[in-house]
RNA sequence: GCCAAGGUAGCUCAGCCGGUAGAGCAGGGGACUGAAAAUCCCUGUGUCGGCGGUUCGAUUCCGUCCCUUGGCA
C-alpha cells in the first residue's frame, strides 16, 4: 500500500497511437487522475487543432493540464514541471494514482529527471546574440559557446543556433554554464517510482491513423477554429501547434484545401515520427503493443504494474 | 495514322559530345533542459522503358518495339 502511493504511471507514445482512450481506462481500473504531458492541450479554445480528449472521455477520469492556458500566452517545458510536479503531489495527496499521459518527450523527461534551475528567456538579450550570429558568421557564437563551456559545445551541432543561443543566455545571466547546472536538476523520478509505458503501432498503421485523424479534425471544424484564433494574438508557442500554419495558408488563399490538408498530413507523420525517436532514447520505457481496443492495453498496463 | 517531345531512386526532374548516375521532395536514423506539435544533424544502387546493333566498353550513339504527353488528321 505505501508502494501504491508512491508511484507515478505514464502512458506516452506518437500522436494518434491511443494513449488518451488507453489512459481513461487505466485511471478507472486504478482509482488514477489524468496528468497531460502534451505542449499543446495546455491551450485552451484549440481543441480540435490539438486532438485535445473528447467530452467523452474528459468526462470518466479527471484530468489536469488540459486547456488550462489561454492561446495568447506562451507556455515551456519548465512551466509544465512545475505544474505537473504540483499536481502529482496533490494528486498523491488524495491518495489516488498520478497517470501522465501525452506525447511531448522534452516535457516528460523534464518531469522525471528534472530541469536545471535557470533564468526565463530573455528576448532582448536572444535579439543580441541573434544579431552578432548573422553579422559575424554561423560560427561566431558557436566558438564563443567552445570557450566558455566546452562541454555543452561539444554536444551540439555548431548550426544549432537556437540552442546554442540558450546556452550562451544562461551563463550571462546566471554567470553559470549549463553543463554546470545540469548536475542540479532533481526530477520526480527521486521521489516516486515512474514506470513508462509507450504505446506503439506498426509505422505503417500509426501513419494511416494519423491521416485518418487529420480528415477527422477538418470534419469537426479546424478551419472555424483557426479562423477564430486568427483574430487573436497567438503566442510565439501556440502558434507553432501544426495545422495553424497550414490552415492559415488555405485561408489566406496561398493554397488549396487540399493541399493543405495534405501538408498537414505530412507534418504530422513527421511529428510522430521524431516524438518515437525520443521515446526509443529513454532506456526505462516499456513498449506496449497497442494494435489493439484500448481496454485490452490497459488491462495489459495494470497487468505489468502488479 | 502522321509529327513532335519524353520514358533515369517511391514522386518531380538533372545529367552523360560513350567509361554502369545525382538533386529536391518523400522515406529512414539521430540529437534535444525555459519555442519542443519547435529546432538541429546524418542518410540516395536505381534492370537509367524492352530487345537488338556499333564499340574494348552504352544509361549515353544507331535501329526497332512498347508506353506517356502535346499537336495534326
Amino acid at each position: 500500500m505505501r508502494d501504491e502511493g508512491r508511484r507515478v504511471l505514464f502512458i506516452v507514445g506518437p500522436t494518434s497511437s491511443g494513449k488518451s482512450a488507453v489512459a481513461v481506462f487505466v485511471a478507472e481500473r486504478l482509482n488514477g487522475e489524468i496528468l497531460s504531458c502534451d505542449s499543446m492541450q495546455v491551450y485552451k479554445d484549440m481543441d480540435v487543432i490539438t486532438h485535445a480528449p473528447g467530452s467523452g472521455l474528459l468526462r470518466r477520469a479527471v484530468h489536469h493540464l488540459i486547456g488550462i492556458v489561454p492561446p495568447e500566452e506562451e507556455f515551456n517545458a519548465a512551466r509544465f514541471v512545475e505544474e505537473a510536479g504540483r499536481g502529482i503531489d496533490s494528486i498523491i495527496s488524495r491518495g489516488r494514482l498520478p497517470i501522465v499521459a501525452g506525447g511531448t518527450g522534452l516535457y516528460m523527461k523534464a518531469l522525471i529527471d528534472g530541469i536545471f534551475p535557470s533564468p526565463p528567456k530573455d528576448e532582448s538579450l536572444r535579439r543580441e546574440l541573434r544579431r552578432a550570429a548573422s553579422e559575424k558568421g554561423r560560427t561566431y557564437l558557436y566558438r564563443q559557446l567552445g570557450e566558455i563551456d566546452p562541454e555543452t559545445a561539444a554536444r551540439l551541432h555548431p548550426n544549432d543556433l537556437r540552442r546554442i543561443i540558450r546556452a550562451l543566455e544562461v551563463y550571462r545571466l546566471t554567470g553559470r554554464t549549463i553543463h554546470e547546472k545540469k548536475t542540479e536538476s532533481e526530477g520526480i523520478s527521486r521521489k516516486y517510482d515512474c514506470r513508462i509505458f509507450v504505446l506503439n503501432i506498426p509505422r505503417k498503421l500509426l501513419y494511416a491513423r494519423v491521416d485518418a485523424a487529420v480528415d477527422e479534425m477538418f470534419e469537426k471544424g479546424v478551419v472555424e477554429e483557426v479562423k477564430r484564433l486568427q483574430k487573436r494574438r497567438l503566442s510565439l508557442t501556440a502558434g507553432k501547434a501544426l495545422g495553424v500554419g497550414e490552415i492559415t495558408a488555405f485561408l489566406r488563399g496561398e493554397t488549396s484545401l487540399e493541399k493543405a490538408k495534405e501538408e498537414l498530413k505530412k507534418n504530422t507523420r513527421k511529428y510522430a515520427k521524431r516524438q518515437l525517436t525520443w521515446f526509443r532514447a529513454d532506456r526505462r520505457v516499456e513498449w506496449i503493443d497497442a494494435d489493439r481496443d484500448a481496454a485490452d492495453i490497459a488491462e495489459e498496463i495494470t497487468g505489468l504494474l502488479r
